[in-house]
RNA sequence: GUGGUUGUAGCUCAGCUGGCAGAGCGCCUGACUGUGGAUCAGGUGGUCGCGGGUUCAAAUCCCGCCAGCCACCCCA
């Protein structure tokens, strides 16, 4: 016996009931960054594994335990990309994008890998669009990617999200706030539950959005008190454009990034609606990912948002896809002499731009309609050897089931024309 | 990676303290030899997640593994 094999662990099969979902999330996702100027880049899936050891960082999660990192047959280590920002930043290093004007504003789509214990909104496989708007270091670019995060889900019609930002500073402040964190954080260490001493040591900003230890955050430091003159300057001014614009957003000076290359501006939004993973954007600023990347300084700011959760939510909302107008012929032929007659009228229909359905068993009429009824048929061809001696063919309206006898001449113009009536 | 929970037909599930694998829906066929949706009848469909153990006998009890879900962790 032959054993099933079943899809890998943590992936998913998107099948064409749920199909249409997809679409209509790809489709507005593409009108709204044409309506706002981003250029599509399509990048590599796998990427050499340093260039997301560089950029994600070595300390984080991401790297190093949620990588599909394996040799290939020429020895050379690669991953498939955990996410997408590090490889648009090396496109456009690679590629001199940057001799291409200021600012450069892209956009990606597209499957994503981390090796995670799968749970719900959370594959192992999993769909990312984001935007990233590189050259410019002005507020206006955050405030144009937070803006644009929010109209593209109001135009998908997502209900019941919210913005949360932050600003997480920049290389020269940070590091002094981090110092007076774990000065805070020093006396308490030994009732922090463990994730939270291994943090202390990694990453310590961390410890601010750990669930267990609510209390001993309460008190911390606030990154805002730290930051510097010109990031303070920045946040305010990002701030300031989310309000003249009526976008409504809570800070958190909790909010971190689990990323190292992110500063300043830190953007998310969630959803209750969704259990565990209520995430389904997330972004920044990044002006520190070209230098790790060995480049020129380059000042970044954008977002990726999870498709799968998406799904999930207007899943869960019920919305209803308006259904493309049905306009499917399905061309029914009885008995073997006909056969060659139903491709012959298809192709003709075709032509017209009408989607058409042959039957390709071998069956009789009666499950022949019961067929293309349940495919959506609008009108069905049926002819067999009396009809086509006659020259003629007989046409049924699968939704009031009146029908007609058709001059096969004249079908293709017959059906135009029914169906531009109804 | 940690903890909890579930796994029986394509789907939803029943199957008690071990005793011949079931129902509804779906699908196929027929009633209707050329007319779908309704009705009725018949049929198809399962290594009971996989492997091992206990037993005369395991879907049922025990162990291991795999997968799904939930939470942690992390993130989209």
């Amino acid at each position: 016996m032959i054993e099933i094999i079943n899809r890998p662990k943590g992936t998913q099969d998107i099948l064409p009931d749920e199909i249409e979902l997809w679409h209509y999330i790809e489709e507005t996702i593409r009108s709204l960054t044409q309506l706002y100027s981003f250029s599509e880049i399509r990048t590599p899936i796998f990427e050499a594994t340093e260039l997301f050891e560089r950029s994600v960082g070595e300390t984080t999660d991401v790297v190093q335990k949620e990588m599909y990192t394996f040799m290939d047959k020429g020895g050379r280590s690669v991953t498939l990309r955990p996410e997408a920002t590090a490889c648009i930043v090396r496109a456009y290093m690679e590629n001199g994008m940057i001799n291409q004007g200021a600012p450069r504003k892209l956009y990606y789509m597209g499957p994503m890998f981390r090796y995670e214990r799968p749970q719900a909104g959370r594959l192992r496989q999993f769909h990312q669009f984001g935007i990233e708007t590189i050259g410019s270091a002005h507020p206006t670019a955050d405030f144009e990617v937070i803006e644009f995060s929010v109209a593209l889900l109001r135009q998908l019609k997502l209900e019941e999200t919210k913005l949360t930002i932050n600003s997480i500073g920049c290389q020269k402040c940070r590091p002094q706030y981090r110092e007076a964190l774990k000065a805070y954080y020093l006396e308490k260490l030994n009732n922090l539950c463990e994730d939270c001493q291994r943090r202390y040591e990694v990453n310590v900003l961390r410890l601010l959005d750990c669930k267990v230890d609510k209390e001993a955050t309460a008190g911390a430091p606030s990154i805002l008190d730290y930051l510097c003159d010109e990031c303070a300057e920045h946040f305010d001014q990002v701030k300031d454009l989310l309000v003249k614009a009526s976008i409504e957003y809570e800070i958190d000076p909790r909010l971190v990034r689990g990323l190292d290359y992110y500063t300043r501006t830190a953007f998310e939004i969630n959803t209750a609606a969704l259990g565990g993973q209520s995430q389904i954007l997330g972004g920044g600023r990044y002006d520190g990912l070209g230098e790790f990347l060995g480049g020129k300084p380059i000042p970044a700011v954008g977002f990726a948002a999870g498709l799968e959760r998406i799904v999930m939510l207007l899943k869960k909302q019920r919305l209803d896809i308006e259904a493309e107008e049905g306009m499917l012929v399905s061309i029914l032929p009885l008995g073997d002499a006909v056969f060659h007659h139903a491709f012959d009228f298809a192709s003709r229909i075709r032509r017209r731009g009408i989607p058409v359905f042959v039957d390709v068993m071998n069956r009789n009429l009666s499950n022949r309609l019961k067929h293309a009824g349940r495919i959506g048929t609008r009108l069905a061809v049926v002819f067999g050897d009396n009809e086509l001696e006659a020259s003629i063919v007989t046409v049924k309206n699968m939704i009031d089931g009146s029908q007609a006898q058709v001059d096969a001449a004249y079908l293709e113009d017959y059906i135009e024309e029914k169906l531009e009536l109804s």
